[in-house]
DNA sequence: CGACCTGTTGATTCTGCTCAATCAACGTGG
DNA sequence: CCACGTTGATTGAGCAGAATCAACAGGTCG
C-alpha cells in the first residue's frame, strides 16, 4: 500500500544498502528492487542462485493445474529463498509490496554448503509448521495463528503491519478472501484486535490471541 | 496388517540387510527393526543423526497443543529423515507397519553436507507439494492425489498397497477418518478404483484418477 | 467525475465434521 | 467350539462452517 505508492520507480539496482548480515561464505552483491507484484523468478526457470530479502516482502507460490494458487511462504528481511531440489524452480517468487532482493553468490574458494544447509533446514521447519496450520480446520484459528506469527516476526509490536492483501492471505491459509474478511471481523467482535487501517492491525488482547492458537 | 502379524518380534537389529544404496560420504550401520506404532524418536529429543528407511513405512508427526495430530510425511525404502533446524526434534517419527531403519553416520574424514543438503532439499520439495494438497479444498481430490502419488511411488503398479490405516491417512490429508472412508467410496462408485482388500486398492481408471488431481 | 480495484457484508448452498449405529476381523477365555 | 470384547472400517443423520454468488462501500487514479 504505502510502500507501493512511494516506490513507483521501475526495477532499479541500489548500491550500498545493507540491511541484514551477509551469511558466511557468501559474497555481497547489489540489491535489486522489485516493484509490487513483479516476478522475481518463474516456475520452470533454471534454479541456481539463492536470494536474500533486504526489505519488503516476497511471496513464494505454486499454481495447480486447475488454476488454484497456493502461497507456500511470505519472506521478509533476512530470509533466504530460491532452494530447489531439481535444476528447475517448481515454485515462483514475486514481490508483494516492493521488495529489495540480493543475489547470494558463493565467495570464491569457499564451500558454503554448511551455511546453505542451515538455511534450507530453517525453511523446511517453517514449511512443516505451515502444514500444521493448513491441517487444522478452523478458519478463525488459522487467522489467529497467522497474526500471531506475523506479530512475533515483527518483534512483538502491538500493531501488526499486513504487507499483503486479503487475496494473498487467503491463498496462504487455504481459504477464500471473503473468509479472511470474516475471520478478521470475528477477531474484532471478540475484542482481540482492532483494525486501525486496512493493513495495520492492533492486537488488543495478545493473551486471547495466543490461546486461540493453542 | 500382514507385515505386522508376521513380524511379531521385539525390536531387533538385523545385520547385512542392504535394500537401498548408501548415500555418498555415509558409513553403513546396522538396520534396526521397529514394530508397528513404535516410536523412533520423540518430540524434544536431541537431533543429530539422520535415518534411512530400509523397508516398511515411517510416519513423521506433529501434535498441536489441542491434541490434533498432523502427519507431515510418510517415508518408504530409500527415504531419509531426521532433519532438524534446531538442536531438538520438533516432530516425532514412528514406525507405521513394522519398518527397518538404518542410522546414517558420516564417514570419517568426509564432509557429507553436500549430500545431506540434496536430501534436505528433496524433503523440502515434497513438503511444499503436500502444502498444495492441503490447501486445495475438496476431500475427493485430496484422496485421489494421495492414491496417485502412492501408486507412482510403488512403481505405477495397478494395485496400490496402503501400509497405513484410515486414521493415519486422515491426519495426513487434514480430514477425519470417516471422510477418508467416504472419499474411497466415492472413487469406488465412480468406477475409478476397487477395494480388493482393506489395504489393497486396485486402480481401474488411472486416467480419471490423474484428471481428478489435475 | 467516473472507472476500477480492494475489501466488507449478506444470502444461500454445499462440503465435510460430529455423533452414532453397524459390521467384519481377530483374539481371548470359558 | 462358541460367546464376548476389542479394534478398525463403513455408513447414516443432522448440523456447522466455509464456499459461492452477489451487492455494496471506500479509496485511488485516470
Amino acid at each position: 500500500m504505502h510502500i507501493q505508492s512511494t516506490f513507483r520507480a521501475e526495477r532499479t539496482t541500489v548500491e550500498g544498502t545493507r540491511v541484514s548480515a551477509m551469511p558466511a561464505g557468501m559474497q555481497p552483491a547489489p540489491v535489486t528492487f522489485y516493484p509490487a507484484d513483479e516476478l522475481i523468478y518463474a516456475q520452470g526457470d533454471t534454479a541456481g542462485p539463492l536470494y536474500m530479502v533486504e526489505f519488503g516482502t516476497v511471496r513464494i507460490c505454486r499454481v495447480s493445474a486447475d488454476g488454484r494458487r497456493q502461497i507456500t511462504g511470505f519472506l521478509t528481511a533476512g530470509d533466504v529463498f530460491g532452494f530447489e531440489a531439481a535444476g528447475q524452480h517448481d515454485s515462483f517468487a514475486e514481490s508483494v509490496d516492493g521488495a529489495g532482493v540480493r543475489v547470494l553468490r558463493p565467495a570464491t574458494g569457499q564451500e558454503p554448503t554448511a551455511t546453505i544447509l542451515q538455511m534450507a533446514l530453517r525453511c523446511l521447519a517453517r514449511t512443516q509448521q505451515q502444514l500444521m496450520l493448513l491441517g487444522c480446520r478452523s478458519a478463525n484459528v488459522k487467522m489467529a495463528s497467522f497474526l500471531f506469527d506475523l506479530s512475533e516476526q515483527q518483534g512483538d509490536r502491538r500493531v501488526v503491519h499486513l504487507a499483503m492483501q486479503r487475496n494473498d492471505i487467503a491463498d496462504y491459509l487455504g481459504m477464500t478472501f471473503e473468509t479472511v474478511s470474516r475471520t478478521l471481523r470475528f477477531l474484532k467482535d471478540e475484542g482481540i484486535v482492532r483494525l486501525k487501517t486496512i493493513s495495520a492491525i492492533e492486537i488488543l488482547d495478545r493473551r486471547a490471541l495466543e490461546l486461540m492458537c493453542e
